[in-house]
DNA sequence: CATCGATATGTTTACGTACACACAGTCGTT
DNA sequence: AACGACTGTGTGTACGTAAACATATCGATG
């Protein structure tokens, strides 16, 4: 095992100076930077973790940037948990994390939220960048040197630390290929993009769109503002099912995929159009159980939340390099999977 | 936080004497052992494991007692990559790990196999229990107090620190769901019976048989020494082309779901039935590409080796408590979602 | 040329624990 | 009375790191 005091050796210093380039604080000459750079490159030096948060009596505190968890159907609840989880993981390493919830569907955010945000001095940031241009602003005046992650979305433009997020092109082709699956061969399909659309959900239709061309089969995409106007879906199903009579699948392009579910419920269309979406919520996980749901595409939110901790706390605590981009796989859930965590009743214990 | 340096004050002694008491070595006065005890239960003094861990520079050793990595197509390579992330991880903190591989095939194990694992006198164990009985004379009668962690199966009557697997009769239900999604209505299902086979394989039937009843699609059941008797695929696959002329789809009940895949092609048996079965190991991810497979289930076993040393880690030196079980969740994988970590290319970074 | 400021580097201390060592007091033996 | 053996207790050092503190060198300035 190297220690900081081999690395001096080797480079023909003191540990102060080996301190200095490790945390880059202090001035030291090219020459001897090089010189230390290089031995700690040769030895492969880890900091001892057990030294390190030893002599750090310090706390740290993560601030959780995201919207209120009741939000979008209970999504936010999900990442939190994950932070919850990676907290208790951390505790005993004085890791603590702080919930800072806005208001996604508010017009802008409360005058003092970022001023509370920096009130509680944290160590690093885990945000999910809903609000592009609020907080475009915020992130490129950031005063201090305090590191933030993203997941969930990302933000052109910006220098986080990392960058937790999943594939949407990929995941449009997903929903594309388990459609396809499971229609039969001569129908026809449609997408329900829910609007205001962002992003992500166009890279979702696109995705989608490329897979069902390749593959031959017709896709046609209608819009709804399911939010604002909850009539817009039966409007959609009804355009649907006069114009397109082979209609053998539907997809929606996020966690509103229970709101089609129940209108494809009341308008009793028969046979039932395939049904692919997103986001386990609790009322799709719902209609998946009651079989009005076919497949749920996970972004896997907890894991979004749980790695994103785990992030900062790796650079802030444990000085490593991060991980510029964590790609979330794709999870798949239908009623059979969709309990996370069935017991295993092998034996009584 | 209380340390050994307040106890020391409020008992009115010297911290050398705390440490006498804690560690029970030398001679301490009756009456001074008292106060001192009684300190640490007012305080509710935890030893800080970091100085602790620090000050003995101890290494832990942690086994990892599987088959050979080949075994099983190449399956057992990928909970030993779990084992090995953790393992660089963990380097730093002085965590290594030891493979200890055996013949899952083999009549028996070598007759020093458990001896050459005390020889390594490990702090842990993560244990792959396939050999059931000699396993379990093993662990009732392991002589020092070394905790082990069972991953991929379980093990009645001993207890382990943790158990981590997945629930295998859902497994065979979620298979059944999948194969009934994309079948049509009215074909039937044959069920691949890789033999010989063991508790979790016999689940998986049993859960996939529960489902198909319950959806009233006839199932019928063949068993097959695909490993022994390659010819026995084939022999299975002409029955049921034979006897069930309305054969829609294939469920095989471990990793050797490739050469069902191998054998429908080239029986060319057309329309080709739906084949669902286990394991993202190569050869089947192979398949999914070439569409010879529609849906694999993954045990997740990279997560479980990963996790297992964890488990060991944060109770063997951090001294937490560990989780008795953990669940691994049934993983659904496709084509298009088999590339685990596919990247993000949202913006140019 | 004495002084200052800046830059570059070395030294010391503390985190909480484990353990070797030092030391004071008591008792029994010669 | 002097010595050793023994019991009970206090002190010092080390683990590897972070950070404050101290020192050395050197050019610029009045």
């Amino acid at each position: 095992m190297t220690t900081i005091r081999h690395i001096a050796e080797i480079a023909g210093v003191s540990i102060g100076t080996v301190d200095r380039v490790l945390h880059g604080r202090g001035k030291v000459a090219q020459a001897t930077e090089a010189r230390v750079r290089r031995a700690i490159a040769e030895t492969a030096y880890k900091p001892n973790v057990f030294a390190r948060t030893l002599k750090l009596g310090r706390r740290f505190r993560f601030g959780v940037v995201m919207p209120y968890p009741e939000q979008d159907g209970g999504y936010w609840r999900l990442p939190l948990h994950g932070v919850e989880r990676a907290g208790r993981e951390l505790a005993s390493q004085k890791v603590e994390t702080i919930p800072l919830f806005f208001d996604k569907y508010g017009d802008g955010l409360p005058g003092d939220f970022f001023g509370r945000i920096a009130d509680t001095k944290p160590d690093g940031l885990l945000v999910a960048p809903i609000l592009t241009r609020l907080f475009i602003d915020f992130f490129s005046s950031l005063p201090d040197r305090i590191p933030y992650v993203f997941f969930d979305s990302d933000l052109p433009g910006l220098h986080p630390l990392c960058v937790i997020t999943q594939n949407a092109h990929r995941s449009g082709r997903l929903a594309a290929e388990l459609l396809s699956k499971i229609m039969r061969e001569e129908t026809e399909v449609a997408v329900v993009k829910v609007m205001p659309d962002d992003y992500h959900l166009a890279a979702r239709v696109e995705g989608f769109l490329a897979y069902m061309a390749s593959a031959g089969r017709r896709a046609h995409v209608h819009e709804a503002e399911i939010g604002r106007d909850p009539d817009s879906i039966h409007r959609v199903l009804s355009v649907c099912r006069t114009r397109y009579p082979r209609l053998g699948g539907l997809f929606v392009t996020n966690a509103l995929t229970y709101r089609v579910a129940q209108a494809v419920d009341r308008m009793q269309m028969h046979p039932r159009p395939a049904l692919v979406g997103y986001d386990l919520i609790q009322a799709n996980a719902g209609w998946l159980q009651r079989g009005g749901i076919d497949f749920i595409i996970s972004q896997q939110p907890e894991m979004q939340g749980y790695l994103g901790i785990r992030q900062l706390y790796r650079h802030v605590v444990l000085n490593e390099p991060p991980d510029a981009r964590v790609s979330i796989p794709l999870d798949i859930i239908t009623r059979e999977n969709m309990s996370r965590n069935t017991e295993n009743p092998d034996k009584e214990g």
